[in-house]
DNA sequence: AATGAATGAGTATTCATTCAT
DNA sequence: TATGAATGAATACTCATTCAT
């Protein structure tokens, strides 16, 4: 995304070939060796490409990984919201949308729970990856506190900012520990449970069609 | 190749009195580079003693984390559980109980919160504090689902222990957001959502007594 | 942790002329300082290299101090027993091949004393240096016996074998006294009484000609 | 042997003992991980007493090595030149005498082939033990010489000193052998041999009583 | 006499980054 | 554009030795 001073732009269609191999190799090494098992030689090495090559697309493997973060966010981000309001349209009810939510949110999570583990330790330890996923939380939240909004009328909840953020909040964690943790309890009954609290804390009527 | 490294046990008062120095420099160590910034010359610097006092205390920085973690685990867990207990044994409405627990929560979580996220990013890096933090939650969420059970009449949920994990997610996530990240709402309003979402979850009135 | 630790092998002019001088270097502090005393540093220093560039070349220091050896021995090893095959050839005496052989003997472990002292000790030492000894005597053993075996008619010993690595053991160790110890008696008169042992215990005759 | 300023002379049973703990668990030390290998403290808790201890006793742990040398060879010396002496009287043959020595030395050098390694590769690293190792082939080579001046009359050499070398260098190579490396031939053959090398080479007649 | 806590200089090794080719 | 040899600061950890108790 940011681009510094020295920092190559790919132009020509074998760099951005090059340059995508780089990003495939980091994901692989990130999520084999973590982010500080991970060096920039063996990024390259695994890209087949020589460590000169590395510095010319990347300052270092931070750069790289946070362009590897916003790829992914912005895949996952697109999808949900739309496919929340087709179901709203096709007059689905709010704990069948929620449900749905859960299924497209824990698909989201699933593509490598090992970098999933490498992006969430790192929005503790780094400035620029709590930005970006500080940045990406606000996105969510006011995007859903703006539909809850819309909604208003078979709402429970008053507080739309609050709601937003203590339900993405539950969503969250609960994705996390599925994904990156042996769960105590198999996974559709915990799913269930989320579906359940987020869904009589919202709606009126859970069960009644939006 | 020899076998003579064993660590110190601390006897003498003087010897408890560094050991302890060891933890709280490292404390304030951790805390301010987090645990890759930090190395153990930083901390036995930091503490007054020789980088040899330092490796006869511990194996390497990661036993000092780990055993500053336990230290901190060991002082919340047992606070919260027993001041539920009292709660309801005053009786208190379900809605009141969860708001005590939601204080008590965040009182414990903010000791230091630069300590907390290093906390919370090693346990996605190390497989020894993922077990750490596995154990931990394993015992909140199996207590809970305990507690949930024997009040189950007042309840709403049956499947008490998924529902017990789902809420210890939301808790956690919540108070770690607010204490790790700047919440774009304010924190009382969060609280009592968060409140408001896990008491109509589990209760079949929440503003009854228990 | 991660596997990209390869080690460099030289293709252009410059890097072989680089890794020869780290080669010599090493010899060089091996010699003035022994194996323990010597490291990777000072060897670094000495070929005017960086320490980064030393570990591009080699592992560590033992593998430096294998690379010369092996060095040494081939060096050795080949020129000795052609020209005892030459001098049996030009019609010498017994007591004549072994004097040559003494004589070559003493040329080739004179190189460096200091050098021989490290490996010597290293043999006693490490398991690695043992067993590339030990081959070497294998080897050096079983020419000098199949060689007795083509001379067997002009012998008094019978075991070739066993006098194979008797003699072997009485020049090394005589080699070694003189190279790395102030002997007692001067050289020729011990290269004399060597000789002369030699000689009476393999040939029926040993001033006869082969 | 060498005790320095501030070292501890011991007078009482109890001190001498504590001596003598710490040399056999420097020897059972040194002989398991080898003289760089073995640290002080290893030795101190092995003798199951404190560090202050051991420097209470020894300078260093190259003192303690020099110090159970010593009492090796001690032992070692007396032994081999008076069953010498006893075999003459007893009118045995020079081959005789020289296959007794072969048996005497054998026994010598397998107590503990592990510090044997040990002491060997000491005299190529370090001057003290160097001197040491001189000292003691000085002593035997000129016992010996002076020996082989007492039987001139049955001797086929006449260079006394030079023989009394070369015949120790085969023998202590071929004893080493034969107790720090798995020698090719069987041991029988190798004193066998050797026996007979030096017999034929010592003796006009090696199979009359001297 | 005996202890063992404390010291800190010293060592091997890694890896992000540069730059001549 | 691409390469990969070269750099050297930085880091984790050890162990001989001292000295207050």
């Amino acid at each position: 995304m940011s681009e510094q001073n020295t920092i190559r732009v790919p132009q020509q269609a074998r760099s951005i070939e090059k340059k995508q191999r780089l990003v495939d190799a980091a994901m692989s090494e990130f999520g084999k060796h973590g982010f500080h098992g991970t060096n920039a030689k063996g990024i390259a090495k695994a890209a087949g490409v020589s460590i000169g090559t590395f510095y010319a697309y990347f300052t270092d493997k931070k750069t790289i990984l946070l362009a590897i973060i916003d790829q992914h966010l912005s895949q996952i981000d697109q999808s949900v919201f739309k496919t929340i309001a087709r179901k709203v349209h096709e007059g689905a009810t709010g704990r069948e949308i929620i449900r749905h939510a859960v299924k497209m949110g824990h698909a989201s999570h699933h593509h490598s729970p090992e970098l999933l583990r490498v992006m969430l330790s790192m929005r503790y330890i780094d400035k620029d990856f709590q930005r970006n996923a500080s940045t990406e939380y606000k996105d969510i939240t006011s995007k859903l506190s703006l539909f809850l909004k819309t909604i208003s009328d078979c709402l429970r909840v008053t507080d739309m900012e609050a709601a937003a953020q203590v339900v993405t909040n539950a969503f969250e964690e609960t994705m996390h520990a599925v994904a990156t943790a042996q769960p105590h309890v198999e996974q559709t009954r915990l799913y269930e449970a989320l579906t359940d609290m987020v869904s009589v804390y919202l709606f009126k009527d859970p069960d009644a069609p939006l």
